[in-house]
DNA sequence: CTGAAAGCGCTAACAA
DNA sequence: TTGTTAGCGCTTTCAG
C-alpha cells in the first residue's frame, strides 16, 4: 500500500506540507536549498501524490470524457483514435462511455456534468438535443463536437452535404443515370449525417435534371449485412440502378457482397462508391469519399484543451474537407459491355 | 455550477449531513418519513454527490484502467469492445492508457497504481515484467492480464502455440509442404504470441517430419504494408513456400496483395492462412485461425471485477480456445493445376 | 520564503 | 434512528 502522504514527506525534509505542496506544483518561489530538501525526501519515501485528494481541493479531475455510440463502428474508432493520440501526453485521462442504447444517451449526457468526473467533453457522431446542450452549458462543461452538429456547441465537422454531392457528382460524371442510395436509418434524430449525405445526394441529381427516385433510396440498420440485404432487392428492381452510392464503406461492402452474390460485376456492371475511406476500402479498392476520421478526433480534442484553458466567447467550428478516392469499383457506365 | 453540497441538502432538509450520506448510500436505517424528506431536497436541489470527495473519503476510485498497446490495432480494438461492454453498466468508468512507444510502456505500469486513480487494471495484449507485477502485487491493485502471460497474475489467454499448430497442420493436411510464416517481430519480449504461435509452427512442422527453413520465416513491423514487402521476398525464393501463414490476419492482408501483384492465384497457387478472425477475414474469404478476441476482453474485465470484490488466494487462468475458420483462401495442394 | 491552518465535499465512527 | 465531528490528502490563503 503506497500510502505515504504529503504529511510523511513534510515531516522527513522538516518542513511544513504547504512547502511541500509548493515545490510539488512548482509555484511560488522556494529556495533551492529547501526544495532539495523536500525532493530528496520525496525520493526516499517513493511519494506520489494522491490523485482524488488532489483533484478534490483543486476542484479538476484532471480527465477528459468522450462519448462515443456504437463502439464497433469502425469510423467512430478511427476518430477515437485521433483523439487519444493526442490525451496522450496531455496530462489528462481518458475516460470512455460508449452508448448502445438510446436510453443510455439520455442518461449520459444529463449525468456526466453533474458527477463532475472530467473537465471536458468530446461528444462522437452524436448530435446533442437543445436540452442536453442547455445542461452541458449551465453546467460551464467544456465540451467539443466531433462529427456532430449543435450552433451552441463548438465542434469539428465535414461537410456531409457536399460529401454527398461527390460522390454522386462523381457517379453522373461517369455518365450514370440511375444512381441508388443505401444509408442508415434518416430518422434517427441524432445522426444527421445520413440526411446531409441525402440531401447532397439530392442536389447533384437535381443538378444534372434527374428526378429523385425513392425506389432508388433505402435505409437500414447501420451494418454490412444489412445493406447487402437492401442492395439484394435494389439490384432487382425491374429497372435497377447502375450505380450505388453507400453511406458508409461498411454499408459498401454489403453491397459488393449483393452484387458478387447477382454476378454483377463491379465496376462493369455496377458502381459502387462509398464513405468514410476506412482502412478495409483501401485492400478492397473501394472508391469512397474521404473523411479525416483521425484528424477529427484529434482537431477535435485539441480544440476542447484549448478551451478549456481559455474559454470562448462563442463556439468555434471546424469544417474539414471531404475528397473522392477514387479505386476500382467506380467507372464509366457504357453500355456496350454491360452484361445486366 | 452545480456547486450544491450535501450540506446544502441536508439544511433545506432539516437534518444532518450524516444522514443524507445515509439516504445516499442507503446503507443504515434510516426512516421512511426522513428518507422522503432528504429525498425531496435532493430533487429540489438538483443535487449530485461530487465524486471527487466521494472518491477521497472511500478511498475508492470507481474506475478500472485499461492498458492497451497500439490502439490501431483491429484485434485490440475488437478486445476492448469486449471490456467496453462489460465495463458499461456496472458503475464504474473506463480509463483508458494507449501505449505507442516502449518508453511509455514502463511509465505507465509503475505510475498507474501508484497514482491510485484506479481500482482495478486490465492490461490487454502486453507481458508485465516481473519488476512490473512486483509494483503491482505491492501495491495490491487488481489487475487481470487479456491476451498476455505471467505466472502472479490472473489472465485470460488463447493458447497460442496451439493456435499456431492448428493453422500449420490445416496447411500440411492440404497437402503443404513449403509453408512460410510471416509474423510480427519475435525479439519484442512484451509480445509472447509471435512466439508461441512460431513454436505451434515449428511443432507441427516438426511431427510432419519436415525440416524449419529459416528462408520461410520472416518478421518486421506488424503492418500490412511490410507484410506486403516480406511476402514479395519470400514468393520470389528460388524454391517459394506453396502455403504461408501470416502471424495475424492484417498481415495476411498484407500477403494476399503480394499474390496478386505476382499473380499468383488464391487458394490455386498460393494458400493463405490467417489468425484472429477480425471482422475484414469473413469479407476478404479468408481462411483463419479464430480466436475470441471480444470474449476475451470480456471475460478479463468480468474477471477482474470479480476479484476487486472478493481478492483471489491464488492467479486463475482462463484458456479460450482457437479454431479454424475454413474460408477460400487456402486449397490442396495440387501440382497438376498450379501455374507456378 | 515558509509554517500553520482552513477548507474542498464526502463518509463513517461516535454519541446521543 | 439521527446529528456531530473527525478525517481522507491535498492546495491555498494568511501571517510571519
Amino acid at each position: 500500500m503506497s500510502s505515504v502522504t504529503i504529511r510523511d514527506v513534510a515531516k522527513k525534509a522538516g518542513v511544513g506540507v504547504g512547502t511541500v505542496s509548493r515545490v510539488l506544483n512548482d509555484r511560488n518561489a522556494v529556495s533551492e536549498a529547501t526544495r532539495q530538501k523536500v525532493l530528496a525526501a520525496i525520493d526516499a519515501l517513493e511519494y506520489t501524490p494522491n490523485l482524488a485528494a488532489r483533484r478534490l481541493s483543486r476542484g479538476k479531475m484532471m480527465a477528459i470524457g468522450v462519448i462515443v455510440p456504437y463502439f464497433t463502428n469502425p469510423s467512430v474508432v478511427r476518430r477515437l483514435q485521433g483523439v487519444v493520440s493526442v490525451v496522450t501526453g496531455s496530462g489528462y485521462d481518458l475516460v470512455l462511455f460508449d452508448i448502445e442504447k438510446v436510453e443510455q444517451r439520455a442518461d449520459f449526457v444529463r449525468n456526466i456534468p453533474r458527477r463532475q468526473l472530467v473537465d471536458g467533453l468530446l461528444i462522437v457522431s452524436l448530435n446533442p438535443t437543445d436540452e442536453d446542450v442547455e445542461e452541458l452549458l449551465q453546467a460551464n462543461l467544456p465540451t467539443v463536437l466531433v462529427d456532430a452538429n449543435h450552433p451552441e456547441l463548438s465542434r469539428v465537422r465535414v461537410d456531409n452535404v457536399f460529401g454527398g454531392y461527390q460522390a454522386t457528382r462523381h457517379l453522373l460524371d461517369l455518365g450514370h443515370r440511375r444512381i441508388g442510395y443505401i444509408s442508415d436509418f434518416l430518422n434517427d434524430p441524432f445522426n444527421s449525417p445520413v440526411r446531409d449525405r441525402l440531401q447532397g445526394y439530392q442536389q447533384a441529381l437535381t443538378e444534372a435534371g434527374i428526378a429523385f427516385c425513392s425506389d432508388y433510396h433505402q435505409q437500414g440498420v447501420h451494418s454490412r449485412q444489412q445493406a447487402r440485404l437492401m442492395a439484394l432487392d435494389m439490384l432487382q428492381l425491374p429497372d435497377p440502378p447502375t450505380a450505388v452510392f453507400a453511406y458508409s464503406d461498411t454499408q459498401a461492402v454489403g453491397v459488393l457482397e449483393a452484387a458478387r452474390e447477382l454476378g454483377r460485376r463491379v465496376p462493369q456492371d455496377l458502381s459502387i462508391i462509398g464513405f468514410d475511406n476506412i482502412e478495409a476500402a483501401e485492400y478492397l479498392h473501394l472508391t469512397t469519399v474521404q473523411q479525416g476520421l483521425y484528424d477529427s478526433g484529434a482537431k477535435g480534442c485539441q480544440l476542447l484543451l484549448t478551451e478549456m484553458l481559455d474559454p470562448p466567447a462563442s463556439a468555434t467550428e471546424i469544417l474539414l474537407p471531404t475528397r473522392i478516392v477514387m479505386r476500382q469499383t467506380t467507372a464509366v457506365y457504357d453500355n456496350t459491355t454491360r452484361q445486366v
